[in-house]
DNA sequence: TTGCTCCTCACGTCACGTGAGGTGGC
DNA sequence: TTGCTCCTCACGTCACGTGAGGTGGC
């Protein structure tokens, strides 16, 4: 015999609220299994209570509803399990970067200013491989890390259009000199630009390299020097040579109008 | 001499978006230096920039919003570590509770149906110390911890209205059996109110009790024994016997109308 | 002068919570 | 019959992002 459970009682046995129940059924995660069409009231069964229990626990994961409900969906534990995996790992790189957060901001307090030296630099197209992309700046990160680690061997370049700052979306390049006419991989034949460049040395993890970006605008801003065209990085230690992002050493390169003035300098910010 | 930046100029240097800056602006985080009265245009000067990058490491801390602004307020350093260490305690907790329901989960999954001994019981009134608050359930928790280690010796019980799970508000009480005719810290005399209850008990860690507490409605419910009120819970060994949350022993105790029926029994879900 | 930058609304997102105002069920 | 439970809107929250439509600055 199945039991009508109100939407009250279900509640108070899955301790989910009545509004979050109703929410749920609304976003068709949980459905009651009855609706009455006259009162509009919902049934639940004591069978929904494990779904109910398990969202729950999905949702206590920060799970978004629409993975819950592939999670719910899958057709047998292997391939939920496997859906599973995925948002643990998106935890595990949570955490990664919470305690990255913690770091890059105790450096901040404890060394308020850095100093960083600027070099001026004229650089020549050169042929690469390249791997290109429209990126959301939520999404870059996973992707950054991915291309460096399919790219072929050598020193790994980017080049990160102004609006991945300054409007959160842009496109992103990353590319291994090469003379390579063929594909490699998903990498394909790619021109590096010529540039004039005003280049700062960044030490340590990719979170803190906000630092020496503002230190070198401030440079270039003082002296007029500001150009347009994207940015550049050369990871001359990197993702690809160590997983200790404290011995990271990234060339931070501003393209500039040469024209104007040539000295090199140093800028403390 | 003041340079002034522009909205973009500034994106750029500090990696926040234009529109992250504007509504920076407009919540009163971080105002641009000047704003031009004719224009609108916003401009920043490069001492903002430490401010941008500092808020930037904050926010990536999940620090909210009106935080980050008390932070910044801070007159001083040590003023503005504590703010940050309750933060970062924040963090911490949450951590604790994203292990435990990865736990949970695991739990659910390989053993996904449980047997509980139900036992009817009937309590007398008696004298206590208590703590009675009306929470939200968000904050239930950390004032259950509270409570629980700010109680005289004995074994704690607590009292916690439905609403607290159907609306997510109500009230909820912690108390320990005792004569006192004074307040004993912040505790004050109570009377834990005479009941019949049906009463299961609970092996583990809390985050795991609504299993228990689905199963001991799904027998109630197939009894018909319901009955208004609170339900109550005895901690058997709890939070202030081992922080070994596996050792837990909870009895979850539900309001029935014994009148019916005074079967004990087992029940499996 | 062109087009690039900047502006202000108004609305959307996510996972619900908060009333208001009303009806149904025991 | 009472009052408790349940219902449906409509709107709010948080920290922004997304257009639309328009103006200013170099």
């Amino acid at each position: 015999m199945v039991q009508a459970l109100t939407i009250g009682d279900f509640s108070r046995m899955t301790h989910l609220s009545v509004k979050t129940l109703r929410y749920y059924h609304r976003v068709g995660l949980l459905e009651p299994a009855d609706v009455n069409a006259a009162t509009g009231y919902r049934y639940y069964t004591v069978g929904q209570l494990q779904t109910a229990l398990a969202i729950r626990r999905y949702r206590d994961l920060g799970m978004p509803v629409d993975d819950v409900r592939s999670v719910l969906a899958a057709p047998d534990p292997a391939s939920r399990d496997a859906l599973l995996a995925v948002h643990l790992d998106r935890l595990q790189a949570q955490l990664a970067e919470t305690e990255a957060a913690v770091a890059s901001l105790r450096d901040l307090l404890t060394r308020p200013s850095i100093t960083i030296d600027v070099e001026h630099r004229r650089v020549e197209a050169v042929a690469a491989l390249a791997m290109t992309k429209t990126v959301d700046s939520q999404s870059l990160g996973p992707w950054w890390r991915a291309a460096q680690l399919e790219l072929p061997a050598g020193t790994v370049g980017g080049l990160f259009d102004d609006e991945l700052f300054t409007q959160e979306r842009g496109d992103a390049v990353l590319f291994v000199r090469s003379d390579a006419a063929e594909p490699a991989g998903r990498a394909t034949p790619f021109v590096v630009p010529a540039g004039e460049l005003a280049v700062a040395v960044h030490q340590g993890s990719h979170q803190d390299a906000d630092r020496t970006y503002a230190a070198l605008g401030s440079y270039i801003l003082e002296r007029g020097l500001g150009a347009p065209g994207p940015v550049r990085e050369y990871y001359l230690v990197g993702l690809r040579e160590t997983a200790d992002q404290a011995r990271w050493r990234t060339e931070i390169c501003w393209p500039i109008d040469i024209s104007r003035k040539a000295d090199t300098g140093r800028l403390e910010l």
